[in-house]
DNA sequence: TAGAGAAATTTTGTTCACAATCTTCATTAT
DNA sequence: ATAATGAAGATTGTGAACAAAATTTCTCTA
């Protein structure tokens, strides 16, 4: 059995039907978010239907939503697992985080009202609680919510949408390529923004969003996983 | 029945089971954009089902799908409609639009080879020759095809498919809001920016983008429509 | 012992029947 | 006449059974 019952938790009363696709899909979204769930896990559709006590369907339906989120990647005949994005496509995701993110914080920078700025603060300060007890699970998860707050404030929910997605994906590109003891993206980055937004001050916002895009590129290693496991190359002694 | 067996054609050998997921989610997904099935309509699985000769949960998953991308909207219990975006949407796919397609035309320009203008210009001159012959429908799908192949010059997937999707959408919001006359933006806005690009003009490019998608707004008029049809304040005699 | 191939098992895909819900339309009361 | 009520019909939602495909296990041979 692929899945194993501890790593989703939550089964509510331990009991049956709790679950419709709706929460379903948040949990096992959530379980590949917070890594409790590695890229490239098979997800099989009797698993997740005893786990959850809910029929294949249902599962079916959950795991197709992940897979149009990009969260998971669903074979034909051969069933869903745990995406596992490439290199390449790891770089596509940021680059188009730095084009939405810089849209967004612009629009942010001009039409924030005082509430907008204390929803930030406060969750930096969330962050750096995180970062004091060493919860990395709960400090990705915020670190998310800081960037889609000001997707929000933005007001556009389209584009709010899009960035939604990338930053889930997101979570999967860290998991798979971020350097194992590395407290990336520790330092106060998202504070100086804060700062920045509240004194309105657009282009110094924008330089230092697109710096810390920079660094979390940066902090990763995707040098070292190959494209394709290509067991050849690797015994030929190059 | 909701949907006429004309309106969704090419049932290729009028026979059955032709159809699979893919061909009858590209079947419905040309016939809303070609505008052949107006925003509003009902899909009855039922009545697709007929016309496509598949069975209800693979017009099911069609349809989730066509969702998924925005142009079909799903009411739990009641069934599925034609998309029909509100002006507030229609604003901010227009806004997103801005946004990525600013993005998307630096990279082309910067990176563009010259096989890649060739392709642009093809399309254009694709576009001029249904304009001739009046081939509206051609024309809307050529339009979308042009800012659609800038977005596969700039090299980033991630981003083409949100595009794609903007494309579509736009299409919708067309069907709602476009003059009914107007041959809008039949003017070569889309020459003109093939030429920017073919001079390495980043700024004149996207300026000269930027403007047209304004135009494209310009020319909808979204201030008739109301919201939500509110019978009581239309014949009230305000 | 290694490998090819065939059975057995597991897993995904599809269909169909039934349950739940919504819609429509006729009936009744105000 | 209008509104509320309730039955009848149509439509969507769900689960279980079956079919098809992939994976694993086993067997036999070189």
């Amino acid at each position: 059995m692929a899945v194993a019952q501890e790593s989703l938790i939550r089964p509510s009363k331990s009991g049956k039907k709790n679950s419709s696709e709706e929460v379903i899909h948040q949990q096992i979204s959530d379980a590949i978010l917070e890594q409790r769930l590695a890229p490239g896990t098979k997800l099989t559709e009797e698993s997740l239907s005893e786990i959850f006590g809910a029929s294949r369907t249902v599962i079916r339906r959950a795991l197709t939503r992940l897979n149009y989120e990009n969260i998971v990647e669903i074979r034909p005949n051969r069933g869903a697992i745990v995406a596992s994005p490439s290199t390449a496509q790891a770089r596509q995701i940021f680059e188009a985080r730095q084009i939405i993110e810089e849209a967004v914080l612009r629009a942010c920078v001009q039409k924030h009202s005082e509430s907008d700025v204390a929803v930030l603060k406060n969750l930096v300060q969330a962050e750096k609680d995180c970062i004091a007890r060493n919860d990395r699970i709960a400090w990705i998860r915020l670190t998310g919510d800081f960037h889609l707050e000001i997707a929000r404030i933005s007001g556009n929910e389209v584009i709010t949408k899009f960035l939604k997605e990338l930053i889930s994906q997101t979570s999967l590109i860290i998991a798979l390529y971020g350097k194992a003891g590395g407290s990336l993206c520790s330092n106060d980055d998202h504070s100086e923004i804060v700062k920045a937004i509240s004194e309105h001050d657009e282009q110094k916002a924008v330089t230092l969003m697109l710096a810390h895009l920079d660094e979390c590129i940066a902090s990763l290693n995707m040098e070292e996983k190959a494209e394709t496991q290509d067991l050849k190359s690797i015994f030929s002694g190059e």
